[in-house]
This record gives structure tokens, C-alpha cells and sequence, in this order.
DNA sequence: AACAAGCGTTAAAGAACGTTAAGTCACTAG
DNA sequence: CTAGTGACTTAACGTTCTTTAACGCTTGTT
């Protein structure tokens, strides 16, 4: 299956069982979830309870070999968007792929422009400039949050010294790139409650955010 | 067997046991293990056991003269990807090597860019940028990790100076050639951890990364 | 042999970044 | 009207990364 949506131009990560699902799940920036309902440590069930607790918007497929009305019928009670059954053709998984992606989409688009991103153990609310973990919420200043959000949009990728200072600021002279530096050095303090995020520096270019998952 | 793969395009480097199995191993760069249970100094299942402990990703194929599911069991718990029992044919041989090598690519193409490099006794991690030897980590910058990546891409060939000048500087002029001739000095510094591993410098041209065997 | 160019290496200088604290400004409560 | 508060900037100092300088050695050429 991997394999399969990976050749079909998706970004996949595999992970042999609930537990080690759960860590991955919590560096972050998927856009869909894929469960077996049957895995070792943690059950599909278990994890989609767990994830949907932090986190309402993450579409949801389950896989199941039992096709069992009352089993399908909890999956989706723990926040599942679609099933499977085993067997069923890759064809089939791609349609229902695609299918949880454009709808999913289509809600983040439409409903509101409530963009929320999803950091290791943290839960970043733009909209509301609030930085959430373990129930505990912290206000950001509109440059804290406005940086945030750019680091967030980059995740994993190069966030240039120039570009930020352009959009926070609307002037990258001397000073003000000073400033951005402090204020990094503020959400590196408010991030280290959860070590597997991290703001790298590369030098001479920009910052990288970055969340691994635990076992890294 | 040797020969046969030879033929069929493949680079090959045949050992007459284990231990001198390893030593090769260590100088890194190879793609596929072909491995012998029965082999004299060291069997090859604890040499599995100790490559798989600093290395998770290079496949490894197991020849086995024994087909009692027992050592199978045992054969693939020590990391093994396939095994072929004796005797077996060329043909089989081949199509096991190139199914086993269709998925390594496969797995390490799309689960992410983490490329990984095998030096001697080092363990490059190019996306993290850090040099592992013996459970000890050092962090590298940004230009010693992109030129050390850059001598692993050409890896007993040549790195040309202008090449390396243009990727990693983006310019190739007099002052940036004798930086780079610093990072080459604080390259060859950290990599004389294992006297395996050497720069070489190829006079008005470039340099050469060479990893030899312990007993070369 | 003599010379120039290329390279090896170390040290110093310079630029970029990390962090803490003090300073400025606008806004608000009393 | 003034003291206080919060957001942001500037200053200051330490650290890390990169470049430049300097000097000696090696290689290739005449």
C-alpha cells in the first residue's frame, strides 16, 4: 500500500503498529490518516480516540478485516472518515484516498479560514494566536504568531531570513533582523516543552522548523 | 556467483570469510550483502547480527545449505531480506538480488530524502548533518556537511574543485577555493578517526574520498 | 636546480547568530 | 494626568560559523 500510493506521487510514512503510529502522528503535517483497525501495542480504534482528542480536522481511513455491522459502526464513532474492508483493490484505496482528501480539503477552504497547525505536542491556533499543549495555552504577541505561522508554512523546508523579514516586518534592514532573532529565540523557549520540535538555524540563509517523531 | 553478477553488470567484491566480510563492509558503499551461513572465522548470521546494529538499511541475502525452518526463522530475525537455499540456480540468484534491490530503492526513494551515507566505521547522516563513529556524534555546519556529501556522491571517484566550488559555494573563485581548502583539512580532522577513510587531493583537478578495507 | 602554481594547516579576523536585559513607545486604568 | 502594563526594539556580550592571512610543503614545468 506504501509502495503503492508512494508511486502514486503521495508522501507516505509506514509504521508497523499503533505505538509507534501515535509518535509519528505527533511530529505532525499529515493530511490523512491510514488505521488497521488489528495492530500490535495500540488498536486502530484506540489511536483514532486518542488522535481526535487533540485534533478534529485529520481526515481518518480504516482498514478491517472484519466487516462486522457493530465494528464499523464504533469506527466510526471514534471519527473515522471512510473504511475499508479487506480485501480490496488498490483502486479502490486510491478512489477513497482521493475522494477523504477532496472533501477534507474542501472544508478547510470553506468553512472557516481557521488554519491550525499541528506541532509535536503542540497545537498552534492562528487565527486565535494561541500555542496549546497538554491543556495549557499561551497567548503570542502578532509577531510571535505571525513568525510562527511563516516557520509552520515551511515545516521541514528553508524559511529565508529575507522572506520573513518581508512579510513581519515589510523591511529587512539590519535592525529589524536583530529583532527577528530575539523573537526566535522566544519561540524556542516556548517550544522546548516538547524537545522533538525544534527552529534550526542555517547559516547565513534562514531558519528550519522541524518536529521528529519520538524514536528518532 | 561472483562472476555471474560481474557479468550482469553489477560491481562485486567477493571475501573469503566473515571476518574479512566485515572489514569490507566497513569501508562502506555497497548496495547489496550477499551472505553465506557457513563461513569460516565468522557465520553469517552474527555478522548480520553486528552490520544491523550500525546499519539498518543495506538489504542482505542469506546462501544457506540448511533449509530447516529453524535457521530460517533465525536468519531473518537477524535482518535478512531474502535467502536462497542451496543449490539454486543463476537465474534464481539474479532475481532475487534485483527484486530485493527494486524495493531497497523503493523504501529508501519514497520515505524521505534521508539519505545516509556508510563511511569506513562512520555513519553520515547527511539530513540531520552529523558524523557518527563508535555511539559518538558530531555535529557538522552547513558547508563541511554539503562538501562531505559531495565527496560521498563521488565516492572513489572525482569530486572536481570547480563542481564542488559552484554546488556548495556558487562561486568559484580564488578566496572560496582556499576556504574549501580549510573545510578540507577540518574534514580529513575528523575523519582520521578511522585511518580507512582518507581525502585524497588529485593535483589541479579535485579530490577523491576513498574508503579502503582494513587489510589493504 | 629553479621557479610558479597548487595544496595543507594553523591562526586570526570577520560575520552571523543566541540570549538576556534594558530602553522606547503606545495604550490604559485609576 | 500619571503610573503601569504589554509589545516591540535596541544594546550588549558571548558563541559559532566562515573567510582571510600567513607560512611551509608538494607537484609539475622549464
Amino acid at each position: 500500500m506504501a509502495q503503492y500510493l508512494g508511486a502514486k506521487g503521495f508522501a507516505v510514512e509506514l509504521r508497523p503498529d499503533g505505538k509507534q503510529g501515535w509518535d509519528t502522528y505527533l511530529k505532525g503535517g499529515f493530511d490523512l490518516l491510514i488505521l488497521d483497525v488489528m495492530m500490535p501495542m495500540k488498536d486502530g480504534f484506540t489511536l483514532a480516540r486518542e488522535i481526535r482528542q487533540r485534533d478534529e480536522r485529520t481526515p481518518i481511513i480504516f482498514l478491517t478485516a472484519k466487516s462486522m455491522k457493530q465494528d464499523t459502526i464504533q469506527g466510526f464513532q471514534s471519527g473515522a472518515d471512510d473504511y475499508l474492508t479487506k480485501p480490496f483493490s488498490m483502486e479502490e484505496l486510491l478512489l477513497r484516498v482521493s475522494a477523504v482528501l477532496r472533501r477534507a480539503k474542501g472544508v478547510t477552504a470553506t468553512k472557516e479560514e481557521a488554519r491550525e497547525h499541528l506541532l509535536g505536542r503542540f497545537r498552534f491556533d492562528v487565527r486565535k494566536q494561541v500555542l496549546i499543549i497538554d491543556e495549557q495555552e499561551r497567548k503570542l504577541t502578532t509577531k510571535e504568531s505571525d513568525l510562527l505561522r511563516l516557520l509552520c508554512e515551511h515545516r521541514n523546508g528553508l524559511l529565508t531570513r529575507n522572506e520573513a523579514l518581508q512579510q513581519v516586518w515589510g523591511d529587512d534592514n539590519y535592525f529589524n533582523g536583530r529583532s527577528m532573532d530575539v523573537y526566535i529565540a522566544k519561540l524556542r523557549k516556548y517550544l522546548k516543552d516538547d524537545p522533538a520540535v525544534e527552529v534550526l538555524n542555517v547559516h547565513g540563509k534562514g531558519f528550519r522548523l522541524v518536529a521528529r517523531s519520538e524514536d528518532e
